[in-house]
DNA sequence: GTCTATAGGGCGATAGAC
DNA sequence: GTCTATCGCCCTATAGAC
């Protein structure tokens, strides 16, 4: 047994999830995180940048998978097909590891902070950019790859949204498909 | 005369900008930009809720213009019409006011830094959301005025960055208006 | 781990416009 | 008198520097 607690990360996750949620993200300050997860101030930095970014730790494999979902697509897929694996994709990863109660308590705590949807929205942003590349190396033109990947962003948003709120007895990666749907409807 | 030279917030608003620009947004302290503007700190805090804000100064016109746009569609109009109609008149209530060098400027500080970006993305994330509740009292569906309203803000935005990149010399509502033609194309 | 600069909020005092 | 802009000084928490 080493000098320290193993799972420091994850006990600073947890404890900042519960604060978070209550009292509230304004009203907990990382040194109440860092108290409850038996750590001090300094560690919870080493761990996260930032306040806000110890909510967004997914979001790597979050954009992984959307990246490497839309490189397997078949050569033959037009661009929106191929963002539209990426956002599927991404939704049956967000929806497997955990249903919907992890990811609707950790959106009820976004929704609530104009400063986490700030973060929220950077983050997939950045994802939106990483797509559009991705499908420009599969040959699509910058236009055509920023509409398409802005296109199923907005699906996979629009499907998150109702999955967290009324509608989280359905399957999240058919909710983003039918707004992918909704897309192509448009014409 | 007055016991304080007019025009703070103006003057605030210059000297922010100036200082953002060089030696840069991280590199400026608001103190920098009160001195400059000859009032202190604490009259910088009562214009402009943080540091941050002081750049979307005009974002609440922005809003309304859109808002009053897709108002003035006609009925007959789809909702992805009457959101198009939205963002065209914001795209020239921008490109009328200043041309592109003023926006250019702006937009090169704000993509020089990450946390100015997500500013950004809140307000156009909030200008979409109102678009979409605004669809929805025209009597389109929740789904349909979501996707209307997003499509028509990706148009917007896709079309700004090409008018602040190489294309400041094209007209930017024709660039937007291009891009709802491709979200049109999808189907 | 410790130290420090900066953001940003609270609050009362001041001085002008009306 | 009221209303509003500004100042000044207090404070805490974040986050970067050392």
């Amino acid at each position: 047994m080493g000098r320290w607690e193993p799972g420091a990360r994850g006990r600073l996750l947890r404890a900042a999830l519960e604060l978070y949620a209550d009292p509230g993200f304004e009203q907990t300050t990382v040194a109440d995180i860092a108290a409850r997860a038996g750590v001090t101030e300094r560690t919870f930095f080493r761990h996260f940048a930032d306040k806000r970014e110890v909510l967004f730790d997914g979001s790597a494999d979050f954009q992984a998978r959307v990246l490497a979902a839309i490189a397997a697509a078949p050569q033959t897929a037009s661009a929106l097909d191929a963002a539209a694996r990426g956002m599927e994709a991404a939704a049956e990863l967000l929806q497997g590891r955990s249903g919907p109660e992890f990811p609707r308590r950790r959106a009820s705590v976004i929704t609530a902070n104009p400063s986490l949807m700030e973060r929220e929205l950077l983050k997939l942003a950045t994802v939106t950019a990483a797509s559009s590349r991705a499908l420009q190396d599969r040959g699509a033109s910058a236009l055509e790859a920023g509409i398409a990947a802005e296109a199923a962003m907005a699906a996979f948003r629009l499907g998150f949204e109702r999955w967290v709120g009324a509608e989280g007895d359905r399957d999240l990666p058919e909710l983003v498909t039918e707004g992918i749907a909704a897309f192509r409807a448009l014409a």
